[in-house]
DNA sequence: TCCTAAATGAGAATGATTATCATTCTCATT
DNA sequence: AATGAGAATGATAATCATTCTCATTTAGGA
């Protein structure tokens, strides 16, 4: 089969090795862990979560392959404002639905929410269209995000 | 005058001094630079040119100013990708208008661009409205950005 | 199985941001 | 205009997320 993926590698098997790069246990360990999770993970939570499942990855190698991760558009990479990044894997086929985050700038609690998606994502395209037409930009990605207090912080 | 503000000196005055905080030198000049740019300066760029109108002020300082002005509201805190926050006073009355960001990701460009605002808000407000009452989030921010690859890097 | 470039791990290095603390300054009050 | 209390400061050290270095290992096509 195209690029060597035997069944049961993963739908990001031919995403990465498509792209002329290696799928090594240390790729695919982190690929493992972003996509059983929910939660917004920093690279150091990864590795911690790695380190279960594959102990012989390095922290290094945990940033190197999530920058590679959001070069490929797997993951996306996100500042909520704590100081250290955040990311998620945007999900294939199966996987979850498009989302916008909503933070609180007391706690850090983070919603995901999936209301409106509709109408941003097609203002969205709308935008994109425009600018990439009128200031030449080939727009890949987009981030909308809303910050304030949550329910307990707003007291 | 109110909080002893005397003429010219700034229409942030009111601002910081109403919230119980005082107007110090280092404070003024800060404002005083971001008032005065269009460019979306780092800490240490907005160090550097403080540093000409009133070479007192020390990073410590200007790390701590911005943190304040954000929380005022008079501050914008970005992070374009680039491993250093960037900062943009929101203008009063008189200043430049509402806009978003479109960052090269390769060269780290960055346009203001200001087309489809009015659509923009307009959602925004109605997305404010919706999320505040279903997760019982008081929001004060959003933040919209567009990523891609600028009219050079594209090539 | 072999070969080669890609990828790795361990730890050092980097660099932005934050904490510390003795001193200075702001400003409401006198 | 002088005062005093507490906020704010500057210099520097400390922190800590991220990146770099380099000798070694690995993936995967031949």
């Amino acid at each position: 089969m195209r690029h060597g993926c035997r069944k049961g590698a993963g739908w990001w098997c031919g995403r990465v090795k498509g792209q002329g790069y290696k799928l090594t246990i240390s790729r695919q360990a982190i690929l493992e862990v972003l996509s059983k999770t929910s939660k917004h993970l920093s690279a150091e939570e990864i590795y911690n979560d790695v380190y279960k499942i594959y102990p012989g990855a390095g922290l290094a190698t945990v940033y190197r392959t999530l920058e590679l991760l959001v070069e490929l558009g797997l993951v996306h990479k996100f500042d909520f404002g704590d100081g250290r990044a955040r990311y998620e894997l945007i999900e294939g086929p199966e996987g979850k639905k498009h989302h916008h985050h909503l933070i609180c700038t007391k706690c850090g609690k983070i919603i995901d929410y999936t209301d409106f998606i509709e109408d941003e994502v097609e203002l969205l395209k709308k935008i994109e269209k425009g600018l990439s037409e009128k200031y030449n930009f080939n727009i890949n990605d987009h981030l909308i995000q809303f910050t304030g207090l949550c329910e307990k912080c707003r007291r």
